[in-house]
DNA sequence: AAAAAAC
């Protein structure tokens, strides 16, 4: 073997892993066979949608949301109705085309559940809770479009937020995507940079970052008066931050006391939950179990280091496999992304970074690369954790494991399956791999899989051509997948 | 001991 594989750890040999690293190890091949057995799920029915030109395509395990109405609904004895069909909720025919148009032929699970709520009469609160890549930006963009009067196209009347300016900017495409038949229709972009300073910001739809957007309220840019629609994308990171929390509070506490407020994220924590509710009072919720958080289609793997040099090794030989499709590495800190990015173009490979110390025009520009596959590895921080959708990555790699809290004494679980959901989108396979090196990363990892009571497939490195392989597999079946599942984000870019 | 988000 390489000299790599002798130098990582055996599988005996790893440290502190007891318990959980030994009952992987045995489950290892159960393992593989539930992974192969949901990838050949996805693509049977990715197959069926092109057949009949049917379904949405869109891999969806069997999870069941669970409706609570507000009770001012209950009341009204209304019977809650989940659509299966666009036509079944009252869009404009302009909408209708837009999404037809993005191939999203029906709505997906939380599409069809939350579009009748969220449309409702008189507008009603809504929290809405779906796994990482399974629609929920289609969702509330619909919402959005749907409210927003287009004969008063200078005023605004909705805005998102979200804690990202990545991410916004996104949203901002997605809007104009499947927007694009409505005329006239206008969007703006309240981040750093994009607006021009002191004058009036005249568009329909306001898409921006917490921060720049209490600036353009507070300076009177932004007449809020006529705003019908709030939507907190993210919305358990955007109310829990430190400081991003207080600026959405006092974003909405600017807008109309009727203002209709729409939160959306794959993770709603429970200490976050009440807030929430708070924020959005009486609101509608879907929520899921935590056993249904995990995208089946997203093979879960990690591979055991011997010490924090070896990772950069092991980083190093997943390169080609990094570079069948694409892949975003996730590091802890602005710095060390950095430190390796300019390690590995040293060592002769492609790879760029992107985090927040970077101005906004080259991070708009360094993601727009990425987007077109122009760069196919990005090694980044917890900035592209959220909600960022590009179809074509198929590996995501945690250098890093996520962590929460001053000490990093926690795992932060839910920063770990965002992170992973950057793979997997709407339908198509993935595979995710963490690197643990020390007891502390591997209790963290262990921590993380306990929470959402999934096992990870262990990558043995004495065996590097078996590992490859078993990645291999799962990136050829996201390119295969990649012509027919549909992505209202690459429309976006396109257009 | 981090990242992000405003001027």
């Amino acid at each position: 073997m390489s000299d790599l594989a002798s130098r990582i750890t055996k599988p005996d040999e790893a440290p502190k892993k007891v318990d959980w690293a030994e009952s992987v190890e045995a489950d290892e091949n159960k393992q593989q066979a539930e992974a192969e057995a949901a990838a050949g799920a996805a693509e049977t029915q990715v197959d069926g949608a092109v057949e009949e030109l049917g379904g949405s395509g869109l891999h969806e395990p069997e999870w069941d949301v669970e409706v609570s109405l507000s009770e001012l609904q209950a009341n009204e004895a209304t019977p809650f109705h989940s659509a299966t069909q666009w036509q079944d909720m009252g869009l404009s025919e302009d909408l209708l085309k837009g999404l037809l148009a993005l191939k999203f032929l029906k709505p997906s699970k939380v599409q069809g559940k939350s579009l009748p709520l969220m449309l409702s009469d008189p507008p009603r609160n809504m929290m809405a809770q779906s796994q990482s890549g399974t629609g929920k930006t289609a969702a509330f963009v619909t919402a959005i479009l749907s409210r927003v009067d287009f004969t008063k196209p200078d005023q605004p009347q909705a805005l998102a937020l979200a804690p990202s300016r990545e991410l916004a900017r996104q949203i901002e495409g997605v809007v104009n995507a499947i927007g694009r038949f409505i005329e006239p229709l206008k969007v703006a972009a309240a981040i750093p940079g994009a607006l021009p300073r002191d004058q009036p910001v005249r568009s329909a739809v306001i898409v921006g970052t917490p921060g720049t957007v209490q600036d353009v309220i507070k300076r009177r840019q932004l007449d809020v008066s006529q705003l019908k629609v709030l939507v907190l994308d993210e919305a358990d990171n955007m109310l829990d931050q430190q400081g991003m929390g207080d600026q959405c509070l006092r974003v909405k506490n600017m807008l109309p006391k009727s203002v209709q407020i729409l939160l959306f994220s794959a993770t709603f924590p429970d200490k976050v939950g009440s807030y929430a509710m708070k924020f959005a009072p009486n609101a509608h919720s879907l929520k899921l179990q935590r056993s249904e958080l995990t995208v089946k289609g997203i093979s879960q793997m990690f591979i055991d280091c011997a010490d924090d040099n070896i990772k950069y090794d092991v980083l190093c030989k997943l390169y080609g496999l990094m570079t069948i499709g694409q892949s975003v590495i996730f590091v802890k800190t602005r710095e060390s992304a950095n430190e390796i990015q300019r390690r590995m173009v040293a060592d002769g490979h492609k790879v760029s970074a992107l985090h927040a110390a970077f101005d906004g025009n080259e991070r708009d520009e360094l993601l727009s690369k990425f987007r077109q596959g122009e760069n196919k590895v990005l090694i980044t921080t917890n900035v592209l954790a959220r909600g960022i959708d590009v179809s074509t990555v198929s590996m995501v790699i945690n250098y890093d494991i996520p962590m929460k809290g001053r000490g990093d004494s926690e795992p932060d679980a839910e920063t770990y399956l965002h992170r992973i959901g950057r793979t997997g989108r709407f339908g198509r396979v993935g595979v995710s791999i963490s690197f643990v090196y020390d007891k502390k990363s591997y209790d963290a990892l262990l921590g993380i899989a306990n929470t959402y009571g999934i096992d990870l497939v262990r990558l043995d490195t004495d065996d590097w051509d078996e590992a490859e392989e078993r990645v291999k597999e799962v990136i050829k079946k996201n390119r295969a997948q990649a012509a027919y599942a549909p992505s209202a984000t690459d429309n976006a870019k396109a257009s």
